[in-house]
DNA sequence: ATCGGCTCGCGCAA
DNA sequence: TGCGCGAAGCCGAT
């Protein structure tokens, strides 16, 4: 068999536009949109061998847009991060490097520019990435291929949206000895030379400025983007934070949790360098399965359900059960009504509700636990479960550092429309059977005036 | 401290 | 067709 064929029959790649290979083109481009990293990227390494194949050299693109919702200076310094991180690293590997913002980052006229080869994309399910994928695709006239770098189960490969984690559980389980391997990492043999007339921005500049982004939600001093600092944040974590996991993760006034999403949401750092990582750590192996039951089984969950879910950002996304009880609970009386505004300021009267919200605001991360309580108090302080989802989607979107992800969405869908959960009796006002969280009782499960205390003295 | 009941539907065994 | 069981629930009984 054909070598390039061959490649494209790894169950990463989805071929989105087929056809022999432009012999006469100049390179293979990697358009890298969601797994902005170096190391542990199947995307890269498929450009690379292809590459290779091919005896062309490798450039990647990467397109700073101009508008995605509810991201701001916030989201979009630490994406800049690890950016200019990344520029050296592949300029070291041989490869290209070509950066473009808004209103010049259009990645079809960048192809056009360049007329590659082969373009390879990555993977990534919300709905606007997805369309720009569909467009180039429309677009180009050689073969456009992504490789799913997100997910360390393909995400085909469980074809159809699962409906608990004890469904998707049993699948990824059977995958994982295949899929769980470290990836291999492949010398590009023809290395890039910089092209006459094609423009880059160079990474070192100030390329956030004059886009036309909110500037409201500043960025945060305690995170900074790139793989280098998530790595080292990897590194304290095996260290000082899995032993004790399984127990603390769900004490919000400890320091048990990884923090790593915002790396796993920008790609830099993809779940196979730290899924490999805490399986090879000398800790309690609870600690261990606990961390990968989240990592793996959760996070693949989240991604299948934004994935094969159309709704995944609003009330229709949920089960039957769950439209029905909310339906026949809609017209119950509120006993607390807050606008949105209200909300954001942390002006309601639940001082632990409050304490998450500003740890949220302020430091750009809510612990895990509190997300939950945080989104279904939404559902019982707001008009309609419709409103409740919305408000928590933009709050979420708009101050969390892993915001604007799959992992986002399902929690919201969990606590507010009953998604990958079941119905729970008895019934109350307003939440029907939809499971429901109590102030008494989840702020006695932890030190909660520990933390209230925590977020007012350093905000989280 | 621990237990059962609340309640729904998937997926598998039969 | 029946049965087991499930992301973090609550509450009251023991």
């Amino acid at each position: 068999m054909d070598p390039l064929e061959k490649l494209h029959q790894d169950a990463r790649v989805t071929v989105r536009r087929g056809g022999p290979m432009n012999s006469e083109g100049r390179a293979v481009v990697y358009w890298m949109q969601r797994a902005q990293r170096v190391i542990d990227n199947p995307a890269l390494e498929t450009a690379v061998h292809a590459a290779n194949l091919l005896k062309k050299p490798v450039v990647v693109f990467v397109s700073v847009v101009g508008d995605y919702p509810n991201a701001n200076l916030r989201s979009y310094t630490f994406f800049a991060e690890g950016i200019r991180a990344l520029a050296p690293q592949l300029v070291r590997r041989g490869i290209g490097f070509v950066l473009r913002a808004w209103p010049a980052n259009d990645v079809n006229r960048f192809c056009d520019e360049v007329n590659p080869c082969l373009v390879i994309g990555d993977e990534n399910p919300l709905r606007k990435p997805e369309h720009w994928r569909q467009s180039l695709s429309k677009h180009l006239r050689v073969p456009f291929w992504t490789v799913d770098a997100d997910v360390i189960v393909p995400g085909k490969l469980l074809l159809k949206e699962q409906y608990s984690a004890r469904t998707i559980r049993p699948r990824i389980s059977a995958l994982l000895d295949e899929f769980l391997v470290p990836v291999a990492e492949s010398r590009p043999q023809v290395r890039w030379r910089s092209v006459k007339g094609l423009h880059s921005l160079s990474p070192d500049s100030d390329f956030l400025q004059g886009l036309p982004i909110s500037r409201s939600v500043g960025p945060v001093g305690s995170l900074r983007g790139g793989t280098a600092e998530g790595l080292s944040l990897l590194r304290r974590f095996l260290r000082e934070r899995l032993p004790g996991y399984a127990e603390g993760r769900n004490y919000p006034d400890r320091e048990h949790t990884s923090r790593l999403s915002p790396y796993l949401h920008f790609g830099h750092l993809g779940p196979h360098t730290i899924a490999l990582a805490v399986r090879g750590a000398e800790v309690p192996t609870e600690d261990k399965a606990a961390f990968l039951e989240q990592l793996i089984i959760r996070r693949e969950l989240a991604v299948n359900f934004c994935r094969y879910n159309p709704h995944y950002d609003n009330l229709g996304c949920a089960e039957p059960w769950a439209l029905r009880t909310l339906r026949q609970h809609a017209r119950d009386e509120r006993e607390h009504l807050y606008t949105e505004r209200q909300l954001e300021n942390a002006e309601t009267h639940d001082p632990l509700w409050n304490a998450a919200q500003k740890q949220m605001v302020v430091s750009g991360w809510m612990h895990g636990y509190l997300r939950m309580y945080w989104a279904k108090k939404i559902l019982e302080w707001t008009r309609s479960p419709e409103e409740a989802f919305a408000i928590a989607v933009r709050l979420n979107d708009r101050y969390e550092l892993d915001g604007r992800d799959p992992n986002g969405y399902a929690g919201i869908a969990w606590a507010i429309a009953g998604k990958h959960d079941r119905a729970w009796g008895p019934e109350r006002p307003v939440y029907g059977k939809i499971r429901y969280m109590s102030h008494a009782s989840t702020s006695s499960k932890f030190n909660s005036k520990a933390y209230i205390a925590m977020v007012n003295s350093r905000a989280g």
